[in-house]
DNA sequence: GTTACGACCTGCGAGC
DNA sequence: TGCTCGCAGGTCGTAA
């Protein structure tokens, strides 16, 4: 599943390969990858021929391609969505939906997405605060802790503001940005906090400690290329990460807790899993689970 | 305005 | 062997 950091390895890799090509032609194979371009495939490929990529930019877990022409083709990689870059004559993928060409004749960039929940979209640009040029959708999008411009007493402070459980703010892209629910896992469990702490009992010592674990936790996992289970989350060029192998708690229900020993366990949070260590992270007082 | 929850989607593995 | 069902989870729209 890509978060921040697999979305920033992507990201690197593209900004390597396709920053400053012209496109040739893109081809949509599958209408539900530019649900949100409202024109429609034809327009979306229509509008892209000829523009030219002059940079690609993140911010969370939504990355996009600047064009020449103040748009960007928006881009969010949903839970199985890669971007890769494949020589013209590469045999196409199962789930290939959307691929671009270029007029040098060079490789191709392919949009693979199994389970559709990802997508490319043509938005405007809007100028936010210190110049930056963002696509109008990520507007409303936090930074993220890795972003220079990151503020932690915004988060400091809106954390404990909220009303909920910590690892739906952990979760919650308009409070900080580029945590899913392998990363807010992996913070809990190095803060160990558990994932229902209300946030109105969250300390200051706390929430900090949780943004510097966040922090540290992706930036491993960006430096060993991400994490990745399986063929879904791979780099431009296909290959997968290691970080997968150093996770202390998602995934692990039923081994070891690396700190404690004491068997982990898995628990319904949300529609999804939450992991955790019941010694390391025990439940808060006075709240009752189901 | 804030929070919670269902829908979207498809491949895989377990169970029968 | 083949079928059904549950699970995985990021984002958005809607209801409360």
């Amino acid at each position: 599943m890509p978060e921040l950091p697999e979305v920033e390895v992507v990201r690197r890799g593209l900004d390597q390969w396709v920053t400053h090509r012209q496109i040739e032609s893109v081809e949509v194979l599958h209408s539900r990858a530019v649900r949100n371009h409202l024109a429609g495939g034809k327009d979306f490929c229509r509008r892209l021929s000829g523009r030219t990529i002059n940079a690609v930019s993140r911010r969370g877990k939504f990355m996009w391609f600047a064009l020449d022409d103040d748009h960007a083709v928006v881009t969010h990689l949903g839970m199985s969505g890669q971007v890769l870059v494949q020589e013209p004559e590469a045999e196409r993928e199962k789930h290939l939906r959307i691929r671009v060409t270029f007029q040098d004749g060079g490789r191709a960039m392919h949009f693979v997405d199994q389970r559709t929940f990802g997508g490319m979209a043509i938005e405007e640009l809007v100028e936010v605060e210190h110049g930056q040029r963002i696509p109008v959708s990520v507007l409303h999008i936090a930074r993220d802790p890795l972003d220079p411009l990151f503020d932690p007493r915004t988060f400091v402070d809106g954390i404990r503001a909220k009303n909920t459980q910590v690892k739906r703010a952990l979760l919650d892209q308009n409070l900080i940005s580029g945590i899913g629910n392998i990363y807010a896992d992996e913070t809990l469990w190095r803060s160990e906090i558990h994932w229902a702490l209300p946030t109105s009992r969250v300390t200051k010592v706390q929430a900090e400690t949780l943004l510097r674990n966040s922090i540290d936790v992706m930036s491993e996992a960006l430096a060993q290329g991400g994490t990745s289970f399986d063929s879904l989350y791979v780099n431009v060029n296909g290959e997968s990460g290691y970080f997968s192998r150093d996770l202390n708690a998602y995934g692990r229900e039923g081994e070891p807790c690396d700190r404690c020993g004491s068997i982990m366990v898995r628990e319904s949070f949300a529609n999804r899993s939450s992991f955790r260590c019941p010694r390391c992270q025990p439940k808060p007082r006075g709240i009752q689970l189901d």
